[in-house]
DNA sequence: CAGTGGTCTAGACCACATT
DNA sequence: ATGTGGTCTAGACCACTGT
């Protein structure tokens, strides 16, 4: 926490940018938590000894980012995972009139391997490493509609165990984040159409060679490293994948 | 300084949002054109008498949604649908190492109809309505790899011919925004797998029951008013469609 | 009520681009 | 040298939330 000493070191890189990132630092050392409050704006001011234009300058930044969540009259918060929030956020597949549901899932599949050649340089680990590989159902309107397999890094999430999906919600984001301290902020996917293979028919409940939606995720937390890929084959015979474009930077 | 009164009207907006949405009416109606300068933040906070401040949140909003385009030291664009810029920023479909390539575009077909239900809601006007409807071949790497099956509401393409396309850059976005003054500036995206039909199996040169992907877009120009709607077909045999689940800066 | 974020002001100085 | 946007300050007051 503390007297931060801004004297000897010329920045070169703008104020508020330094206290963004030390802000990201308390986040990332724990320090503060996902749903808590952060300390006040005029607090923040005088801990780091700026205006509190500054201070804003920085936390915008962080709202914009979904990191941080302002409400006013109340604080400023560090975001989470809840259920409903963050699971539209990164759950895209919508019913053919657009509207959302909530998947339930179910664990299909758990198990420890290790990490092939591809796998490693998304995870940005070693091949060979140890992986927990998960296989999830998830079903809409109570029918099968994704395959969802994740493969994580072991030495990242070090005791997870099969138990700990029993009676999850819906995304295990929120368990990334409740028992590891991950917080997925960003996520990369890319999309095809492939032809339903045996496997997939039987757990989608399709025609052998049905059209199906292949997503390859690769999810990030802060500072853009890699925890999780995802690969989930999708029956868009009811559903279909939703995307909004809108703003990039320049 | 604030006995200004703004035409004796309590605004129960916030003063930059009043701001933003005064520029946004030049924008609208063509006083300042894509790829011109607005005036100085500095001229723009006489003219509405407010604060610099002020203008600044204003302007930043739109360049939070790629309306405007700062330049320091050089002034404040309206931004235009320049190939490369605009490009990418629609057109999704990567190769499969996520290498970004042109594509080339063919026109393969040009027609006036009337707009079906569908449409009509999707584009605003009403059944039976005239519609333009153009059919484009988009080339990757040679090979063809998207069928683009647009409709626009003819009402509001005056004008608009078959020639006009001829040796036109990648994206008719530019020749919507040249030559009738309309921005697309959002889009929303459906997608889904399909098995290929014969026509897209010929357009396509793909086996029929290929899988392919199959997007379904509607484009809006400011304030959300829908311009145009599109389908495309794509064989993402060796490419795929990319999508940035919110994007950080670094 | 006190405390929070939200808006707004009126400057100052800096970094950059153009003339 | 001039003009532009970019950063930063030190306040003021408003709107909202909780006690």
């Amino acid at each position: 926490m503390n007297d931060i000493q801004f004297a000897a070191i010329p920045l070169q890189q703008p104020l508020y940018k330094e206290v963004k990132r030390q802000i990201m630092a308390e986040l990332i050392s724990g320090e503060w938590k996902p749903g808590t409050a952060i300390p006040a704006e005029k607090r923040l001011s005088e801990r780091f000894a700026v205006s509190i234009g500054t201070i804003r300058k920085a936390i915008d930044e962080l709202v914009a980012e979904n990191i941080l969540i302002r409400q006013q009259g109340r604080g400023t918060f560090v975001a989470t995972h809840n259920r409903d929030r963050l699971l539209f956020y990164f759950f895209h597949i919508v019913g053919q009139d657009g509207t959302k549901q909530y998947p339930v899932v179910a664990l299909d599949a758990f198990a420890r391997g290790k990490a092939e050649a591809e796998e490693a340089v998304k995870l940005g680990i070693r091949r060979g490493d140890p992986v927990i590989r998960i296989r999830n159902i998830l079903k809409l309107a109570d029918a099968p509609v994704i395959v969802d397999e994740i493969a994580i890094d072991q030495a990242r999430f070090p005791g997870l165990s099969e138990k700990q999906f029993a009676g999850r919600p819906n995304t295990i984001y929120n368990l990334y984040q409740d028992a590891f301290g991950i917080s997925v902020v960003r996520a990369q996917e890319r999309l095809r159409a492939i032809l339903a293979d045996a496997r997939n028919a039987r757990l989608l409940k399709v025609a052998p060679k049905a059209p199906l939606l292949r997503i390859a995720r690769v999810a990030f937390t802060y500072q853009d490293v890699p925890v999780e890929i995802r690969v989930s084959t999708v029956n868009t015979e009811r559903h279909e994948y939703w995307s909004e474009i809108h703003n990039t930077e320049r």
